[in-house]
Order: structure tokens, then sequence, then C-alpha cells
DNA sequence: CTGAAAGCGCTAACAC
DNA sequence: GTGTTAGCGCTTTCAG
């Protein structure tokens, strides 16, 4: 395939077209100055007619705003990066601003690599977001000369940075579980060098009356079987009526291990998951009860904060923990 | 949070300071005609001391090249869309070209939006990208002063297109089941109006020696229970030794009923899936073989295409099927 | 109200 | 080899 495209209509052709000068057909496009209205509406009328559209490298050549953001992301595009992204452009779409995306892949060279296409093009300011909120932004994001928004990720305190609240989604599941009627509440979660694993243990800790000792493995379904496995094999173990789990595929594991042994979900044991991925929340048998952490909610945050600061506006610094939602399905109680 | 930003270093200033003229600083920088060693390397050294960096806006604004595509996605980032995306920017960022990744979230005005921000800005061409393959691409694509390239999605023959080649990983799918022993091999897949399963089956049927009735349902793990369900619960249905589905999430409903019904996977039968989604595909028990569809090198094809093509080469139109990959995992032969 | 002129930051002819 | 000049497409004083 090999195209021959013709030269893109420019200000001068439409000046040329109205019989006017180039100020006044920007005036007039612009609507500002001092413009008449017959000359103004003649221009716009042929400015549309032979499809005039403003270049807009031109534009912030001039006017120094790009209307252009990145976004750094350390993952191959996670089903954490990817909500908060649709977020942020959501918010910013309307107002001109379009979103590079830049996936670092936890690569070194890549994001220094980004980062300066990124700078080179004159971006109005990057968003970093991450797939854990205790990765370290790289360095070099602390001295740009542009705004950085970070999401799903703690940057400096001088910037802001907005995360889940962790530790109130822990609570909404162990308060709603309270709720209906449970007290011996198990957690099962993952890695506690995750600092979310750490902050939604101290959670269940704070609001259970009876904290139990957290059952720390790794993020998969299989650790949640095995966790079941543990608890129900021995006699060692007292038996919970309820589950907290850490994330979803550990819950999908517990439920699969309890549907197993022939105990009921929600009939004996009610189970609380987090994340709400719902390829595997929908699909548990029953389906999962469980924590949204409302990604896209936090990727519109940073988009505004973003604009905000691009305008040169003041955000208050510091770091933003966003609420949780508790998404009710039928694995923590019969009535759904 | 307000921060103030110093100027930019512009040419001129290293050109001031290294006591040359502005265009024997740019050829300098840009080792480009004929300057003496010593300044060249003089000017370098400045320039990289003061922290020059050239304006990309005002040199896209000479070259009419910006070093920029855009990605129109009409989902909220699927699963499909961001691999491919990263395959895209993969093989771009190398050549100092960024991607603004545009999710239309199947909104016709946001679609024209973001197209119109895209245009604006420059882009040096778009690639399309779909959740289904036969979706239709927006009209306005079909005119556009730049190059457009189809990613997982069909666009009109002057264009190039790279889709998966759905019949070859059916073909995979039914040749290593009947390699490892498997003759009466039942296919469950999606809906019929997805192009993919209309492809898929007739990939079935012509690389069995004895294809069955195709069981069509939608895309759930729900579904592939209840299939399961019909095939072994009246007498009337023949027994498959081995079951290709549609996807892994009907693969995963699929596994999950044999094993409930005591039938071992794959002793008794062996189960094969479609989409190579980590998720779920890992996490059946015991692991699901699938069909992976390649979709980052889709995306690394689709970028190289774009790359091409915003050269003023040549690319030869059409639909590029791509191959796809069979995945080896426990649930088709017990060595694994 | 309108137009001529300068300039954003950079590149590319073309003199010197 | 190096500097001067024009200009990419647009906005913006500032005269008229």
């Amino acid at each position: 395939m090999k195209q021959i495209f013709h030269r893109r209509r420019t200000l001068r052709d439409v000046a040329k077209a109205a019989g006017v000068s180039l100020s006044t057909a920007s005036n007039a496009l612009n609507g500002v100055g001092r413009v008449n209205m017959e000359t103004r509406d003649r221009v716009c009328q042929i400015a549309q007619e032979i499809g005039f559209r403003p270049n807009a490298l031109a534009r912030s050549l001039i006017s120094k705003r790009s209307l252009t953001i990145g976004m750094l992301t350390n993952d191959t595009y996670g089903r954490l990066t990817l909500p908060m992204g649709a977020g942020v452009s959501e918010v910013l779409v309307d107002h001109g601003v379009s979103v590079f995306l830049c996936a670092t892949n936890n690569d070194e060279r890549l994001a220094r690599l980004h980062l300066q296409a990124l700078l080179d093009k004159q971006v109005d300011g990057i968003i970093f977001t991450a797939t854990r909120r205790d990765v370290k932004p790289p360095p070099e994001l602390l001295s740009l000369p542009i705004p950085v928004v970070y999401a799903f990720a703690e940057g400096p305190p001088q910037n802001v940075s907005f995360v889940p609240d962790d530790a109130h989604g822990a609570r909404l599941a162990v308060e709603h579980l309270k709720q209906i009627g449970r007290s011996r509440i198990l957690h099962i979660t993952g890695p506690t060098d995750y600092l979310a694993v750490r902050i939604r243990a101290e959670g269940y800790r704070q609001s259970c009356d009876d904290p139990w000792e957290v059952m720390v493995g790794d993020w998969s379904e299989e650790w949640g079987y095995e966790a079941i496995e543990a608890v129900f094999s021995g006699n060692a173990h007292p038996r919970p009526d309820a589950i907290f789990c850490g994330n979803d595929e550990i819950a999908r594991g517990v439920i699969d291990a309890l549907r197993d042994r022939n105990i009921s979900v929600p009939g004996d044991i009610s189970v609380v998951g987090f994340d709400n991925w719902e390829v595997i929340a929908r699909q548990t048998r029953p389906p999962l009860t469980t924590i949204d952490m409302e990604l896209k909610e936090l990727g519109r945050r940073a988009g505004l904060a973003m604009l905000h600061l691009s305008r040169g506006e003041t955000v208050t610094p510091g770091i933003v923990r966003l609420p949780c939602r508790l998404v009710l399905r039928q694995s923590s109680q019969a009535s759904g």
C-alpha cells in the first residue's frame, strides 16, 4: 500500500479564499479580537468548506502547551493500568488533551527512552502509574520541568498521588461480614512484601473484634486452595465462618477448595475477595462478593489533577486515598 | 502543589554559549553539513552541559513528521488491545515514535473526538484495533490524509490489516489432539455472530476426520459447564475423548464440569482452549493447553507496517493472517 | 475593525 | 567551515 496524500489546508488558504489577512482569519476562527460579524462568519464558513483544521504543532509552539500528556506505566498494561488509563483519558479528551501511553515493562532503558521522547514532545505533564503502589518511581521524575502526578503509586510528598484506600477496602469487607452475622473471620492473602497486603491485613485486624493470624502466601488460586486444605485438614485449626481474601484469585481457590470439601458457600462460610476482577469474580461458583478499588475513578482524579496543574493551578500535594466499594454477589450472603 | 519551572534551553542558548551561529549549532548537533570536528565536539559538549534537548514540536513543524501515531481502540482496553499496544510501541519507541492511546469505548462521539485530536496533532498514522475482528471500523478512517493500519480488525482491501489466523489456530488444536491419539473431538464455542467463531469452527471441521456438530453458546465458563452437562447427562450423546473449546473461559467451565463428574482430564478426555489468557489457562486444574494468538507479535507487525508507511514506503495491502501458537500444558496430555 | 510584521524553536538553502 | 536568511503554520502586538 502506498498512497499519495495532498497538502493540508492551512490558515493561509483560508485567508486567501476569504480575501482577508492571516491575522483576521486567525482572529475570526478563534473568536478573539475585534472582527466584523459578517467577515467572521464568512471566514468560518470558508474554513469549514475547505476542511481547514489548525495545526496543533504550530499552535503549541507558540502557546507552550501541547495538550498532550504522557502516561508512564511499569507493566505491559496489566489489568490495573488499563482502567486507570481509561479514566485518565476520559476526563482529558473533552479538553483536547491526548495521552501518550508508555509501557516501560519494568525496563530502565525503556523508561528513560520513553521519558525522553515525552519531554522532547513537550508534554504538559506526566502521570506515573504502577502495578504495585510500592513500586519506586524512577528518580528522573523528581526533577522534571513539568508536573508529575502519581496514580496507584506513591510519589514524593510535594507531589499529588492517588492510591486506593486499602485499609478502607479491608474494613468494608470485614464490616460486611460482621453485619451478616459472621464472627470467626479468617484473612488469607498475598506476599507481605506488598504494601497493599500489609495495609489490608492491618485493616482486617483493626475492624475484627477477634482477628486471627493472617495466612500469607502468593497471589494464586493455588495458594487459596492450599490454605483451605491446611485449615480444614488437621483438627488443630479453629473453623472460620467467613474468609476475607487478599485478592480474587485466592478467593477463587478458596471457594473451589470449600466446594471440594462439601462446605457450603455462603451457607457455612462467607467469602469475600479483593479487586473485582470480573473474569474471576463473576465466574466463581457462587459469584464472588469482592472489593472494587474504583480504578477508573482513580484515573479520573489523576487526570483532573493533571488538568489543573497543566493550567498552572494549585493542587494540594500529598497522598490521596480513594475509597473502595463493596460489590455484593452471592458468595457472602445467600440472599445475594 | 504548584511549581515554578524555568525556561527550557533552546538551540539559541547552545549557539550563544558555544559562540557559534544557530545553523552551525544545528548542523553540529545533527551531524549534518560540513562542520569542523572541534567545533562539533564543543557544541555537543555544551549542549550536553546545559541540558539542551531539541523541541520536537518545532522540528515536526518543519519536517512534517511528528514521530507520533494514534492507536484507536473500540474498548476500554480489553485484554486484546493491551498486548497489541505493547507490541506496537515496542517496535516504535526505538525510532522515537510515541503512541497516543485512544479508547473510544464504542462511542461514536468519543471516536470522532479522538480522531480529530489526533489529526490536529499531525500524527503520522493511525492504527485501528478492535476487540472483535468483525467490528466495522469507523468510515472516517477510509479517507484520511495519513496511513491507517488495522490490527485485529479487517480494513478495506487497499489497506493493510493484521489478524490472527483463526483457522490455523483451530487446526493446531485439532492436529495436536489427533496426534496424541484422540479421534472423537467435540468443539464447544461462542456465539456464531463472531467471525472468529465461524472461522475456528470451519477450521475444526476441516481438520477433523469426523467432525461433530459444533456446540454454540456464549463465551462464559457457565456455558462450558452446561455444555458438558448436556453431553453427559442423557445417553443420547456419543462421548468425546477430546474437547476443543472456542476460548479459555469455556474450557475452564468444561474442565470444572468434567472434574465434578469424576472424568479425568487428560486421562479420559483431553481439553484444549483458545486465547492463552493466563489468569485462566494457568489456573485450571490441570493447567490448560491452549492456542495463543500472538497478539504482541501482531502489534509488532502493525507497528512495523506503520513505520514503513510513515516513511512513504510501500507495504503490500490486504489482510495478513498471522499464525497462532500451541501452548502445551497438562490438560491435553498427561506427560505435559 | 483590519493588516503588516515579528516571532515560537528549529532546519535548510545559499552566500561568504 | 560558518553565518545569514527565509520559512514551517500559527498567534499576537501594534499601526492604520
